[in-house]
DNA sequence: ACACATTGCGCAATAG
DNA sequence: TCTATTGCGCAATGTG
């Protein structure tokens, strides 16, 4: 290949600015990755706040009707008299 | 320079290997956040799983105590039965 | 054969 | 002074 010919450099300008192109676009993507890591690291977050959330609460309803059962297998003569209120300690 | 000198193409030789294993340390990076980004992912979609189930259970529990809270208002009409007893529909 | 896109590679500047 | 990192251009190769 003639490195003078006007050609020559025509295709050289050409391809070196695809270069640039094709490198921007390809940094453009990793940065794109890294901002996705970001974000599923927040959701994630997110949902394991949740998570922690909706256990509680399905633990208080649990401990609820476990102390119901409790109350009809014990005492509850009657209605539902016994809310808690013989609690010494 | 002397690109001629032995201590040019020395220097030379060695800079060209550190690029390599920049560049391959760099690839390795990228490589390893798109993992990073599968992982978070299923990680996601683990907990959002988690999430739908733990919903349904604390939905199945709800519903128990409402069916519970409407037993006691329907037969039961003895002293904490004030708590809406006179409505019809 | 043509045009742009992607990639391996080396050079040089410069960061550390 | 040495390696590490980065922008850049060249050439080969991929893609359409």
């Amino acid at each position: 290949m003639d490195r003078g010919s006007e050609e020559y450099r025509l295709r050289r300008e050409r391809n070196n600015m695809a270069v640039k192109k094709s490198r921007l676009k390809s940094k453009q993507k990793a940065q794109d990755t890294l901002q996705r890591v970001n974000q599923l690291k927040e959701e994630n977050e997110r949902l394991e706040a949740k998570i922690k959330l909706l256990t509680k609460e399905l633990s208080v309803l649990k401990d609820l009707f476990l102390e119901h059962a409790h109350n009809l297998a014990e005492s509850v003569p009657q209605e539902t008299s016994a809310a808690g209120q013989e609690k010494s300690t």
